[in-house]
DNA sequence: CCTGGCGTTGACATCGGCGTCAAGGTCTAG
DNA sequence: CTAGACCTTGACGCCGATGTCAACGCCAGG
């Protein structure tokens, strides 16, 4: 299978599977005019990469799963290194929403005050509250 | 006081304020030889700006705040297009929430579902389990 | 006068994951 | 033979908020 059947295959655009393969996550057998020729296994690597960024992995992350797949494995994420991905994204997950709760919590915060700042600077406007 | 003293009391670089300066957000006034000049106005738009750029807004976001302390408020947020800016931040942290809770929820079923895997693979390697 | 520490503008570098264009080779159908 | 639909490599563009370097001006102290 061609670049342009595989892209289309994956959900993707020639450029990001040829980027792919610059950061070495992609192989590529080649045909006799040079043209790269891609089996089964790597369509399942190309989409294992694709639904991983897709949740938000970054390029480097998918690498563990790539290698766990072309190792011989059923599921990218049948190998140590892939699992202990996922356990630190979960992490790196909850540290997030742990800031974007303080966040949160700081812009109620401000909400509230501005309220007040509004009610006390400027009480002719309370015309209909 | 000169672009150097600012940023220290800031805690930015001279560099990030004459960025800001480029993006029409901090004014400057010049003094004879061409320095920048800044009074207590710009130090407070200035610590505006950085306040609200380490809570994760965008500098672009911060303009309605640098222009209700320059219309004479106390306050950043004392006008409503800030305040309005607030809203918006909260809705975006709330989607954004939202969509990590759905990774994680896939991910955490992912190491599930990778733990039965290496179970079924690998039935002798649960030696000591 | 000279050094060193401030300031000035301008412009290129960074990070990630591509988009997009350029200039060409390859193959197939008509 | 030729159009056109595929493929190739190479390289620059993009986004945002700076870092960093260059090359220069200004000014106070020894």
């Amino acid at each position: 299978m061609r670049i342009g059947e595989l892209a289309e295959k994956v959900g993707t655009s020639t450029r990001a599977l040829r980027y792919y393969e610059s950061q070495g996550l992609l192989g590529a057998r080649r045909a006799a005019n040079g043209y790269r020729d891609y089996d089964e296994l790597d369509l399942r690597v190309a989409r294992e990469i694709r639904s991983l960024l897709d949740i938000g992995f970054a390029l480097e992350e998918t690498r563990p799963f790539v290698a766990c797949l072309r190792a011989g494995n059923a599921a990218g994420d049948a190998c140590p290194d892939a699992v202990a991905v996922y356990r630190r994204k979960i992490e790196e997950i909850d540290d997030c929403v742990e800031r974007l709760h303080a966040v949160r919590s700081h812009l109620e915060g401000q909400l509230e005050r501005a309220k007040e700042h509004k009610e006390k600077t400027c009480p002719r406007l309370r015309r209909n509250t």
